[in-house]
RNA sequence: GCGUUCGUAGCUCAGCUGGAUAGAGCAUUAGACUCCGACUCUAAAGGCCGCAGGUUCGACUCCUGUCGAGCGCACCA
């Protein structure tokens, strides 16, 4: 829980503090309250490790030159017994402090005596966080926007998770309403086709499952498909593998009996495909929600009268509406359909609700596709209306992958039976890349997928650019292991020789990850660890380069030995967050 | 039309919720292994931060307008 850059700041917030209490005392300052003043890192390290704008704000209620307060600041700073050895002044007025270099072998320290735990804060303070990602719908297979999701959703749950939170990862399946009526559709048109003459003579043709349903597909005269139903090979070969198992008996009941027997026998196969592919993937879930239960156990119909009693319902069109106009939303919404039936809005009330109520969670958070946006606020006016905080609901914009191959946009549909799909993708990607590549940019911010650039694993793939700096590491330590070398434990002041600007560079970096870590738990923003780790791998290459380790001797062997390790493991903790495999040799 | 996300080097992107001379990678050019892994490193070149106003000591960052792109705007999910 060390996070020495944290505390550096708190530092030089009282030394500023303190300085300008003396001040006021003596009369240079008046004792009115003081406006608050900002301590930030400069980008250019020659404006030192910290810096503030104190003498810039207070100049205006001063009347005095801004660089004349930072005289008389720093004239008063006491530094001595701190982790700073001098603060100068710069610039317009900034006041810049310098760490002293027992600063900096007190983080390689900390960091080898934290190990695989450096890096965690406690700034979530136990809160009870529910990730919901992916989530696809189990009537078909995943496809490259799931597998972005799944992606974001992982690696945000374990970034909240070294914030501090307590963190549950959650898939919400599909397994009820419209689309699984679909689903059944769709799988009782397939099988009456293959059980048609025309279907029977085609299996003669094609005696292998693959080429039969591919055939089917490619046929749409012979086998002729409405609009809205889904369409993709995957349909197909459920309704084949259950002929298959079963024969045609099954073409004799009536239609709805059909429908509920195919799709009572694929969705769970679908369902644990999904857990089977999310497995490959690298993602275990804590829970699978099923939607069904919401139907079962009345949940469903308990919001409705829910929203009813409170009074922000009302009947329009023989349909229940729902005054979401009243809570922010643009329009109202339809709650149950004039044919009874609810919309598809209740069912995802009452999971909210049962994530914030009933389980108890502080904050839930979806990970959707942008494509949904426009429904936050819906559920917002819903859960307000609930008498829910709705600011316990955060919703992770994710924009649209767009799929390239051979410098054209793949159309996505899911529709086409031939988008990639997640466990295709797979089968070409190696998964570390995979993971890492989807990773790398914001998720609020479309971009394309390069199929080729992805296969061809070349070094433009920054995953492998991290991996090597991990690799290098481990052979550095063997080698020193075949001369019989070992690491020594050492004290600050032995560490103290890691003067280099590359040497303070890195451990400046290494210091930095703590806050990284809750600046990417604050903003749900994944992708800063991606890079943060793609970063400390460039300052390593580059201490690496600039600095030997063996051959050098005892005492700077042994202190850049230690850098090593600590740098070993902020490569090895950003990538586990990842979940990227950190190999000791490539 | 309304809402929403975005526009930064030739390309792909950072820029820490207002700070100092706007940064990386790829691509281009020129260099570095008798030495811990060259899957690496050093350097050059590359910019009206979409455009126009405004707010202030100070704007890529905040506000307004405008142009361009993606995504939404169902008694589908």
């Amino acid at each position: 829980m060390t996070n020495l850059i944290k505390s550096a700041s708190q530092e030089m917030r009282g030394i500023i503090m303190s300085a300008m209490g003396v001040l006021v005392a003596n009369g240079s300052f008046p004792a009115e309250a003081l406006p608050a003043f900002n301590i930030e890192i400069p980008a250019d390290k020659t404006h030192g490790d910290f810096a503030t704008n104190a003498a810039m704000v207070l100049a205006k209620p001063l009347k005095m030159p801004p660089r004349k307060i930072a005289e008389l600041i720093c004239s008063e700073a006491v530094l001595d017994g701190s982790c700073f050895s001098k603060c100068e002044i710069a610039g317009p007025g900034f006041i810049n402090f310098f760490l002293s270099q027992s600063w900096f072998s007190n983080v390689v320290s900390s960091v080898l005596s934290d190990g695989n735990n450096y890096g965690r804060t406690s700034t979530g303070n136990g809160k009870k966080i529910l990730v919901e990602f992916v989530s696809a719908n189990p009537t078909g297979p995943m496809h490259i926007g799931n597998a972005r999701g799944g992606a974001i959703g992982d690696c945000l749950a374990s970034v909240l998770d070294w914030a501090g939170y307590e963190v549950a990862r959650e898939f919400y399946v599909n397994d009820a309403g419209n689309q699984v009526e679909k689903f059944g559709k769709s799988l009782f048109l397939r099988f009456m086709q293959i059980c048609s003459a025309e279907g029977q003579s085609l299996i003669t043709k094609c005696p292998d499952n693959e080429s039969f349903c591919q055939a089917i597909y490619d046929d749409a005269e012979t086998f002729p498909m409405p609009e809205d139903v889904y369409l993709g090979v995957d349909i197909i070969a459920h309704a084949k593998n259950y002929y298959d198992a079963n024969g045609s008996e099954l073409s004799a009941k009536d239609e709805s009996e059909i429908k509920t027997t195919l799709s009572n026998y694929a969705l769970p196969l679908n369902i644990e495909g999904l857990e089977r592919d999310l497995k490959k993937y690298n993602i275990t879930y804590d829970t699978w929600f099923r939607e069904s239960v919401l139907h079962n156990n009345g949940d469903v119909m308990k919001i409705v009268e829910l929203l009813k009693e409170r009074g922000y319902t009302y009947e329009q069109d023989g349909a229940i509406w729902f005054q979401a106009s009243k809570f922010g939303d643009d329009k109202d919404r339809v709650l149950v359909r004039a044919n009874g039936i609810p919309t598809y809005f209740v069912p995802d009330i009452a999971y909210h609700y049962n994530k914030l109520v009933t389980r108890g969670y502080d904050i839930a958070i979806d990970v959707l596709g942008a494509d949904h946006h426009g429904y936050i606020p819906r559920m917002r006016a819903a859960l307000t209306a609930l008498g829910i905080d709705p600011s316990r609901l955060d919703i992770v914009i994710m924009q649209m992958v767009r799929l390239v191959r051979n410098g054209e946009t793949v159309k996505l549909s899911k529709r086409s039976g031939k988008a990639i799909t997640l466990s295709t993708l797979l089968d070409e990607v190696p998964i570390s890349a995979a993971r890492f590549f989807f990773n790398l940019r914001e998720s609020n911010s479309q971009f394309d997928f390069d199929l080729d650039l992805a296969i061809e694993q070349s070094s433009q793939n920054p995953v492998y650019y991290v991996q090597y700096a991990h690799a290098r590491i481990c052979s550095i330590i063997s080698n020193l292991a075949a001369e019989g070398i070992s690491a020594k434990k050492l004290s600050d002041e032995q560490m103290n020789v890691l003067t280099q600007p590359e040497e303070i560079a890195l451990i400046r970096y290494i210091a930095s990850l703590p806050n990284e870590i809750d600046t990417a738990a604050r903003d749900y923003d994944p992708s800063k660890i991606t890079r943060y780790s793609v970063e400390i791998a460039t300052l390593f290459h580059k201490f690496y380069t600039a600095c030997r380790v063996k051959g050098e001797s005892e005492e700077i062997l042994q202190a850049r030995l230690s850098l090593c390790n600590a740098a070993k493991i902020v490569i090895k903790n950003t990538l586990d967050i990842l979940k990227v495999d950190a190999p000791e040799q490539m």
